[in-house]
RNA sequence: CGGGGCGUGGCGCAGUUGGCUAGCGUACUUGCAUGGGGUGCAAGGGGUCGGAAGUUCGAGUCUUCUCGCCCCGACCA
């Protein structure tokens, strides 16, 4: 491993790439676009799905298991399914293997072929909405809200480690509804959790809006999403909630008898996000150190690190250390006590640093002596020196400084690259020059979003919700606009 | 699929017009010193040079075929 990290005004793209695996995040596998996810990558996910899949909990949702597969004929029930997801599709075809009859190896047994062939989930409202239909009959059966954590695949061109994989790790929840509105709520509803979570936990702050009508997903009527803004001022979509309408209850005949005893279409709402959250994460708070973890997701939160010349000091420094860290436990902080005494006390703080493990306490003689802690944040590198009273207090007391302190740069800096624009010159600075969001009048059609994309390469991120209206010209074509909308180079 | 690049100890690389025992950094092992920001010195282990065929007295180096990977573009959470 080498010591030095590409800088970030360097080369972002290489300084992302080399993060990920410095810190031990994960790696590219044997299977081409497809990673591995190390412990410590995944440790991170498991917080994410801890805190997720407690507020789906919370507001009322219940975890099932949907198949992996998903029999061809289902996805051509959609019409726009079909369209938005055809290209990227794993196909199994075949059920068998044989062994060559040159010798060596096996092959595929031709005369094992599937009679329908079966897709690998790219995503499972297929398959869900096939099976709702023998769940419900009357509005006594509604609303069914379930969530399901799942691989997914969608065979990329191009991927990177945790922003685009063939297969990724997400949630995606299905609900069922009786009525238009309450599928609706529903769907924002969820929204409001993506956007909860990213800026309580994650510490990235987001915009929730709708998505255009080339951005939208595969079959929905419309797809609410969370944007956030990188450090290079790109955007990413972090997380989206589609309202389906009644699109798949009419694609797999799923109807109700209402209470007026009339039979109807049920509503429907999907959601979700996926380890590319992993991928936001990094690239909003990290720097040239190294990762930079919001400590509400970190896996460790405080590492303790000794230092020392004999053993009879390591032995004294880990006694006290070991009390420090049970105080730390009893208020819920996560420790880990590094006394390994195969690596020098530098080696381990550029070590923690790399992996963004929010505080380091050091502990040597001196302290020992004086009965004190030398503290240091990953957020901003400083260090000081405590009094070992009272220190757990103070570490928690930091910890949430610190998660405040990250959120705030991460906000300050998302507010100051969203560039109100409203000339194609100025437009294409920001796209081209600057970065980050450029919020300009648009006419609203689709041909003008493409035009822009094919120019700039800049696309819709999102209508803001609640945006204002204000009368406007738009920023390409000069044909009246009645709003503001988000555009930026994306993810 | 189009354009570019690369395959040599675990990782990162050098190896000139073919030539002698395939080398460097790092990591690893051992010893001694060191220990408050990636420690120093010394010794040591580790290689079918991506694979196959060919040219040659001789191939990491030349030829042909082949496999794989990375980067850029079209597609995308």
């Amino acid at each position: 491993m080498a010591k030095e990290l590409t800088r970030r005004d360097e080369n972002y793209s290489q300084w992302y790439n080399e993060l990920v695996l410095k810190a031990d995040l994960a790696e590219n596998s044997a299977v081409r676009g497809c990673m591995v996810i190390k412990p410590y990558g995944y440790a991170i996910w498991e917080k994410i799905q801890g805190e997720l899949d407690r507020m789906f909990k919370e507001t009322g949702h219940v975890n099932a298991y949907f198949p992996l597969f998903i029999p061809k004929s289902f996805f051509s029930r959609e019409a726009e399914h079909v369209e938005g997801f055809a290209k990227e599709c794993a196909v199994v075809t075949h059920y068998r293997l044989r062994t060559d009859d040159k010798g060596k190896g096996v092959v595929v047994d031709e005369t094992a072929k599937l009679e329908e062939e079966l897709i690998v989930r790219p995503t499972s409202e297929t398959i869900i909405w096939n099976t709702y239909k023998g769940w419900i009959q009357s509005y006594r059966d509604l609303p069914i809200l379930v969530n399901q954590w799942a691989n997914v695949v969608r065979w990329e061109m191009r991927t990177r480690l945790f922003l685009r994989t063939t297969e990724f790790l997400w949630q995606e929840g299905h609900t069922a509804h009786a009525t238009r509105d309450e599928a609706l709520e529903e769907t924002v509803k969820m929204l409001d959790v993506y956007a909860t979570f990213a800026e309580q936990f994650l510490a990235l702050p987001v915009i929730k809006g709708v998505k255009t009508e080339s951005e939208r997903f595969a079959g929905a009527i419309d797809t609410y999403a969370i944007e956030t803004l990188m450090q290079d001022g790109k955007a990413l979509q972090g997380g989206t909630s589609h309202f389906l309408g009644q699109n798949f209850a009419k694609a797999f005949d799923v109807k109700f008898l209402n209470r007026e005893g009339k039979l109807d279409y049920v509503w429907a709402t999907s959601w979700g996000v996926s380890t590319r959250l992993i991928g936001a994460l990094i690239m909003g708070h990290s720097d040239d150190n190294g990762l930079v973890l919001p400590p509400r997701l970190a896996p460790i939160q405080v590492v303790i690190v000794p230092i020392h010349k004999t053993d009879e000091q390591l032995a004294a420094i880990t006694e006290k250390a070991n009390e420090i860290k049970k105080s730390l436990e009893a208020l819920g902080i996560s420790v880990k006590y590094d006394g390994r005494d195969t690596h020098k006390p530098g080696w381990k703080f550029a070590e923690y640093e790399l992996k963004g493990i929010p505080v380091r306490l050091a502990i040597g003689p001196r302290d020992l002596e004086n009965n004190t802690v030398e503290i240091a944040r990953r957020d901003t590198l400083t260090k000081q020196v405590l009094p070992v009273e009272g220190i757990a207090q103070a570490v928690k007391q930091l910890l949430s400084d610190i998660q405040d302190n990250i959120y705030r740069k991460a906000l300050e800096f998302r507010d100051s690259n969203i560039h109100r624009v409203d000339t194609w010159e100025a437009f294409r600075e920001v796209i081209e020059v600057k970065g980050g969001f450029a919020y300009a009048h648009w006419d609203g059609t689709p041909e003008t979003e493409a035009r822009i994309k094919e120019e700039t390469k800049a696309t819709i991120r999102c209508i803001p919700l609640n945006n204002p209206a204000e009368e406007g010209k738009c920023v390409l074509t000069g044909n009246p606009s009645k709003q503001r909308v988000l555009f930026a180079m994306a993810y």
